[in-house]
DNA sequence: ATATTTTAATTTGCATGCAAAATATTTGCA
DNA sequence: TGCAAATATTTTGCATGCAAATTAAAATAT
C-alpha cells in the first residue's frame, strides 16, 4: 500500500510542477508581445510597486535566485528597461532604477493579468482565493528555516 | 484600481512560481542523496508505476518538455537506470526499459514522499487534497486547446 | 587601528523548460 | 506505386533556477 504513495497523480509536487509551467507558458504570448520574460515580467512589476530599491530587496519580492537576477537586471539593463546604480553610501549595494522607457511600459503590461484570468474557466473568485491561501501556508512552510 | 492587479502579491502565478520552485528546493536533499534530479525523479516514479513505454507516453505522463526529455533520458542511461530501445515495429518510436538497478532504486525511493509531508506543519489532508483538486482544474484550464 | 567576520553581489557550472528547426519513419492518398 | 502529409524524436539556442565559490566593502572585535 505505501507504494501508491509513489504515483506521480498522488504527488503534490508533480500538480504544481505542472500548474507552475502551465501558466508560465500561458504568459509566455503576452509577454513576448512587450519582448519580457516571465521572470522580467515579475522584476517589472516589483519595479513598478516601488521603484529604486536595493538587489535583496529585489530578491526578496521576487523571490528569484539572485545569480540568476544578475544576469536578469543585465538584460533588462541592455533593453532599456532600468539602471543598476552604485550605492553612495554602501558600496557593496546596488540600486535598481526603472528608467522612463521601463516606467512606461507598465501601461502595456496592464491588461496581461485580465487576459491570463480569461483562460480560467473552472475556477471561480472563491477557489482563487483559496488557492492563493494554502499556497502561501505551502511557501511558509517549506521555507521554515530549521 | 486596476493597477492594483499588477501587484506581485495578487498574482496567482507569483504564488504558484514560488510554490514550485520551494517544493523543488525541498526534494534536492533526499534526491541527491540517491543522485536524481526532479525531472529525473518524475521519471522514475513514471517507470515504477509502468515500464517499458514510449517517449510519448512518458512525455504524456510526466508532463516534462520533450527536448528536455531526451537530455534527461540520456543522463539517466549513463546511469544505468534504464534503457531506450528501439521499436521493432516502428523505428520512429523508442521504448524505455528500468535496468534492474533503476527498479531496485524504488526501495530508496519510498521514504521521500513522508520526509517532505513533514515539513508541511500548516496544512491538513484536506487542505492538501483541495489544493490538489484546484491546480488540476487550472492546469486543465491552461492546456485546453483552442 | 587592524585582523576577522559578515554582508551584498557576481561568477561559474550544471540541469532543465521551451520554441523552432531538423531527422527519420510511417501513413495516406492520388 | 510514389509522394505529400503526418508522427515520433532529436537537436539547437536561449533563459532561467540553484548551489558553491569568489570578490568587494562594511561592520566588529580585540
Amino acid at each position: 500500500m505505501p507504494f501508491e504513495q509513489l504515483q506521480l497523480k498522488n504527488q503534490l509536487c508533480h500538480r504544481l510542477y505542472m500548474a507552475s509551467n502551465s501558466i508560465a507558458r500561458a504568459y509566455r504570448e503576452p509577454l513576448t508581445a512587450i519582448n519580457l520574460t516571465y521572470p522580467q515580467y515579475v522584476v517589472m512589476m516589483a519595479l513598478w510597486e516601488k521603484d529604486k530599491i536595493t538587489i535583496a530587496e529585489l530578491i526578496d519580492k521576487t523571490a528569484i535566485d539572485g545569480g540568476a537576477l544578475t544576469q536578469i537586471l543585465k538584460k533588462m539593463t541592455d533593453k532599456n528597461l532600468l539602471e543598476v546604480i552604485k550605492d553612495k553610501h554602501d558600496k557593496r549595494k546596488r540600486l535598481i532604477k526603472l528608467t522612463e522607457n521601463g516606467q512606461a511600459l507598465k501601461l502595456k503590461a496592464i491588461d496581461i493579468p485580465s487576459k491570463i484570468r480569461c483562460k480560467f474557466n473552472s475556477i471561480d473568485a472563491e477557489q482563487a482565493q483559496q488557492l492563493m491561501s494554502i499556497l502561501d501556508l505551502v511557501v511558509k512552510d517549506l521555507n521554515k528555516p530549521e
